[in-house]
DNA sequence: ATATAATTGTGAAATCGGTCACGACTTATT
DNA sequence: AATAAGTCGTGACCGATTTCACAATTATAT
């Protein structure tokens, strides 16, 4: 579309970035320098400089960054004005967890259906979210085209196939599988087993003194 | 310690080979080659050579790697035939899930015990798990090192204080807060929240024909 | 035995991401 | 009005990571 010469690094900045400037708005700030948004978020200064310069000139030599003018911005750049639906498959451990969250409140993204294979759960309302069977999943995906993927590894290349025919986009994966899809969709995987092993590795190989804060 | 000359990127995904290359042991595979490892965890063969290369020259030329062997090696390099004692503070949605998974059997880490403020929590056990109240943290933290934060934002900075006094060196933050810590600790944040509102940037603003799979 | 196909390990190049450091501009102070 | 202090935007640099592409080696087929 419009912005793809934003690094993908930066994009993955954003919507810290947004969450913080809403924290001070809320606070009551009228100006942030970046500086003091490097403290807050921890990255480094002259990267938020140069992540803010990739949509132009937002802020004020000598002055900083106007912090109501710069929320707006970032509003309209992560369209913060349209509600974005999702749909959750899999409501077991991880899945009624995030039934549980409100991701409406703060970032405009609302699971709106979930689906589980359990007649147990099946007819339930969890969150506020309705759980059908996952045989109506061609039926009541509708528009939907984001999906949070929290079923067994063993499920996930076939609920994957049929999300891609129904036209999902983007999957957000939790499962450990690696999932195969056409390369116009976009999976982010999160995988907490990897990420705790990872640490642990970094922890027992790496010196102390060269440790960072990774996303 | 040793292999301080493996690039974060590379350390990353040793995880994942690990747990595919205990896969292909388990569905008796005797042989593997970049290809079709590339296939499986959707790295660039050339990738997986290139990282491999670090730790030496693990395969044959024109053969492949042998799965055996390669198992072995991950292995002893992940320090897989130690446990890794872990401790949970936040027993709520989050946490509550992470507690019921076992995270021991194919990765050797075990969530040793859990703290929590809720006295209806605490002195049950969940998935094995006991949950202590967190005034006892001190008390109970015994040479556990690596902990799992779950528990609302604004707690998050003051338990960290209290982890990094009793000797915590690895953090795994769920929480929206970017907490503060000595540089000689490790922190990696998860933060759902920002993953979903950066897939949607991603699918609104990028080129579908770009897409890619993340981390 | 020879030819063909497969596959590694790695220099070299390309890409990407992060940081330094400074000129230009704004604000505050005297 | 002049000076000092603060802060952005960015060119230049550096380091990390990825990818290309190929010589070397091994396995397989005839
Ligand atoms: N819970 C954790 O802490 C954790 C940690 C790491 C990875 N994971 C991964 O996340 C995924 C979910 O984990 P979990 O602990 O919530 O598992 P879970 O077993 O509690 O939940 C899985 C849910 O999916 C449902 N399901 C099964 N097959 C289905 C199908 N074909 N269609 C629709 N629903 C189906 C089940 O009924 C169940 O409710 C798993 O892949 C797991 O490996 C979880
Ligand atoms: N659940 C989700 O899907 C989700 C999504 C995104 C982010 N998060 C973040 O993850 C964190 C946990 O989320 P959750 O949904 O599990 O929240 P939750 O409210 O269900 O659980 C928090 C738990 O922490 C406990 N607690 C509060 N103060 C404490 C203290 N000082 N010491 C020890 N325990 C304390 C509470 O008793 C509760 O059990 C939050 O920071 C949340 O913002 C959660």
């Amino acid at each position: 579309m419009d912005h793809n010469k934003i690094p993908q690094a930066t994009a993955k900045r954003l919507p810290l970035y947004y969450r913080f400037i809403n924290n001070l708005n809320h606070q009551g700030k009228k100006r942030v320098s970046s500086k003091e948004l490097s403290d807050a978020v921890k990255v480094d200064s002259a990267t938020i400089r140069r992540d803010f310069s990739y949509f132009g000139a937002l802020g004020k030599k000598g002055y900083g960054y106007n912090v109501e003018y710069l929320l707006g911005f970032f509003r309209k750049t992560l369209d913060q004005d349209e509600t974005t639906d999702v749909a959750l498959i899999g409501v077991g451990n991880l899945g009624t967890a995030f039934l549980h969250y409100n991701f409406m409140k703060n970032n405009n993204i609302l699971i709106k259906m979930a689906f589980d294979s359990d007649p147990e759960k099946v007819g339930t309302t969890i969150g506020d979210v309705p759980v059908y069977h996952i045989a109506d999943l061609e039926k009541k995906l509708d528009g939907v085209n984001v999906a949070i993927l929290t079923i067994p590894a063993s499920e996930a290349d076939g609920i994957t196939d049929r999300l891609v025919a129904e036209g999902i986009t983007g999957i957000l994966n939790f499962t450990p599988a690696r999932i195969t899809v056409p390369e116009y969709i976009r999976v982010h995987h999160i995988d907490l087993a990897v990420e705790l092993q990872a640490l642990v590795y970094f922890l027992k190989h790496y010196p102390l003194e060269e440790t960072k804060q990774l996303d």
